[in-house]
RNA sequence: GCGCCCGUAGCUCAGCUGGAUAGAGCGCUGCCCUCCGGAGGCAGAGGUCAGGGGUUCGAAUCCCUUCGGGCGCGCCA
């Protein structure tokens, strides 16, 4: 609907610059809107007033112009001047019902687009070190990192989704000696434990599974415990792979699996970090100073130049990302998305630095980057710090166990990225209306009790002859529900857009809200063969969206609860 | 001190990239089941959009500034 009436505006203001009315060097972005107010017609137009300036004329008067100038259109009624300048377009009874008969006639595609045009695009997430369980900001990555995929893929780009892990820095050294102090016997306030060692519990338990010689089949790792403590490689590798495991383990229950995982390690074995350095002295952004190598960043915008190689020989950090960023540029993508914690965005600057210095034409603002805030989590009206298992953090096994993952889903990824996040436990578990997944879900599944209630009582619902009479679905809730059904389609393409997941599950609650509405004020089993089939079209639409919604979310759609 | 993010109803948050009288949910007050699931619906009260400037037909939205809060500012990762 929206579409149409953009192509009738453009062709208005075509026709006025053609007879001269409009200078006709103007591209004006026209731009049509949905109204909050159905006083104000079903859709806005603020073109008018936008345009009475270049045109010399008042608004009012720019728009009566436009007006006329407006070819004819079976689905407008009437459109209108209104405030200062406004142009609100009434839509036809049939527009509406197309709408219904086309969402019950794409079913599980309604919404999807090829806007993507079947691009690739990488979107890099969790990307949790193998060093202890999940924890609540991981899974608020993981829910964004997942959500954001399927709206791209929706909207037609071919993704790829990677998890990228250092297996082998100090880091990792460390979690060794841990398991190590473990396997000894030793705990965290042992005289000999290691100084910065993982104190939390799970380290006992891969201890145990090494000294017990069990077997760990991880996405991409495959270990037997050496049972040896002085074995330190051994150790190293079969915590790996056990925490690594762990972590798959706790992603599957959220939901979320990955096609690509990339270890640190490849890129030193294939001497990709060497290559990238190599080349950053090349292309001369690079220097020696106080026995350290270092890249000259404030060419690319960072306030000061941060050191490469260290004194004492290893990389810094950000180095093996550049690297890293590097293979992916080899690998064809062109779009990289990078979902992180907010707490990492200065290596952003240096990531940049990097491949921009590498001078290989890769674009300055690649990759993108979708940065989460922090999550606090409350229980009681109290804020909740600890996990026994991990020792320090609020697991997000914890977090599925204890409201389970639609929940647990959609709270992660229902808030802008941009602000942090306080997570509600006793919220998320209760089964009210409070709680906006349930209320989703009931929608859902009451629409379902609908069809199952149509069954006993015998009455066969035929969708075709449903949508004969689809003009007959004019009440004020009936218009306002299809307004919000007819809006799903741009609201994917925009969320996925600009990459802005809350956006869905603000919609899906609205939706719902409006069908519950619908619910009280109208019976749908009714004894008008041709009233009841076209509700019955409406709702069956409405389930659908709903759906297909949840689904772009990875929360289910149950059909009774 | 510098950089990034945030500040909207008592609380938790939206606000479609500058539009009409700033919206939801919770909480509060009062209503609605002879009816498809009351796990629901309706109505009311509640606002200096943190404060102050600016940009223009028009600002919660863009710019400047002040004040609050979070996170970063290592030859740690």
């Amino acid at each position: 609907m929206k579409d149409n009436l953009l192509a009738l505006l453009e062709s208005a203001v075509a026709r006025l610059q053609a007879d001269g009315t409009l200078p006709g060097d103007l591209t004006p972005k026209i731009q049509v809107t949905t109204t909050k107010d159905a006083s104000h017609g079903d859709f806005a137009c603020n073109l008018a007033m936008m345009l009475a300036k270049p045109a010399g004329q008042p608004p009012r008067a720019v728009a009566e112009l436009l007006i006329a100038a407006l070819p004819d259109d079976p689905t407008v009624n009437k459109v209108e001047i209104a405030g200062p300048g406004f142009m609100n377009f009434y839509m036809a009874q049939a527009a509406q019902s197309e709408i219904v008969r086309t969402i019950l006639d794409l079913g599980d595609t309604f919404g999807r687009s090829q806007s993507g045009a079947g691009e690739k695009v990488q979107v890099e997430f969790v990307s949790a070190n193998p060093t202890g369980p999940l924890h609540v900001g991981h899974g608020r990555g993981a829910a964004v990192g997942d959500c954001l995929c399927r709206l791209l893929e929706a909207t037609g780009w071919q993704v790829t989704r990677e998890f990228y892990y250092n297996d082998a820095g100090a880091q990792i050294d460390n979690l060794a000696l841990s398991v190590q102090a473990r396997c000894l016997g030793h705990g965290p306030d042992h005289e000999s434990w290691p100084a910065d060692g993982y104190r939390g519990d799970y380290i006992k338990d891969v201890a145990d599974d090494y000294m017990a010689g069990k077997k760990v089949d991880a996405a991409d790792h495959h270990v037997i415990g050496a049972a040896d403590p002085d074995d330190l490689d051994a150790i190293r590798h079969f915590a790996v792979a056990y925490l690594r495991r762990e972590q798959d383990l706790d992603l599957r229950a959220f939901g979320v699996v990955f096609d690509v995982y990339f270890l640190e390690s490849g890129l030193y074995q294939a001497d990709k970090v060497d290559e990238a350095v190599q080349r950053l002295v090349e292309q001369d952004h690079a220097y020696e100073a106080d026995g350290a190598l270092w890249l000259r960043t404030t060419e690319f915008g960072d306030d000061k130049d941060r050191v490469m190689r260290k004194k004492s020989g290893g990389y810094t950090y950000f180095v093996p990302d550049v690297a890293y960023h590097l293979d992916k540029w080899q690998r064809g993508f062109k779009r990289v998305i990078n979902e992180q914690g907010a707490d990492h965005h200065s290596t952003i600057t240096r990531v940049r630095a990097g491949l921009q210095g590498l001078d290989m034409g890769i674009p300055q603002g690649w990759p993108e980057y979708v940065l989460h805030q922090m999550v606090t989590v409350m229980r009681g009206g109290e804020e909740v710090k600890i996990s026994k298992r991990a020792g320090s953090y609020v697991t997000l096994q914890d977090l599925i166990e204890e409201v389970g993952r639609d929940a647990t889903r959609y709270f992660l990824a229902a808030r802008r990225t941009d602000s942090q996040l306080t997570f509600d436990i006793d919220l998320a578990r209760s089964r009210t209306n409070d709680n906006p997944v349930f209320y989703i879900q009931y929608a859902h599944a009451r629409v379902c009790s609908v069809m199952r209630q149509l069954e006993e009582k015998n009455l066969d619902h035929d969708p075709a002859q449903g949508n004969l009479h689809l003009d007959r679905l004019d009440s004020e809730h009936e218009s306002r529900l299809i307004k919000r059904l007819a809006q799903y389609p741009e609201l994917v393409e925009a969320a996925a857009r600009n990459l802005e997941p809350h956006n869905l599950a603000h919609y899906l609650r609205e939706l719902a809200n409006d069908f519950h509405s619908y619910y009280n004020a109208e019976q749908f089993i009714v004894e008008d063969d041709e009233l009841r089939a076209a509700r019955v079209n409406l709702i069956l639409a409405t389930r659908q969206v709903l759906r297909n919604g949840l689904d772009l979310l990875g929360v289910s759609a149950p059909e009774s609860m």
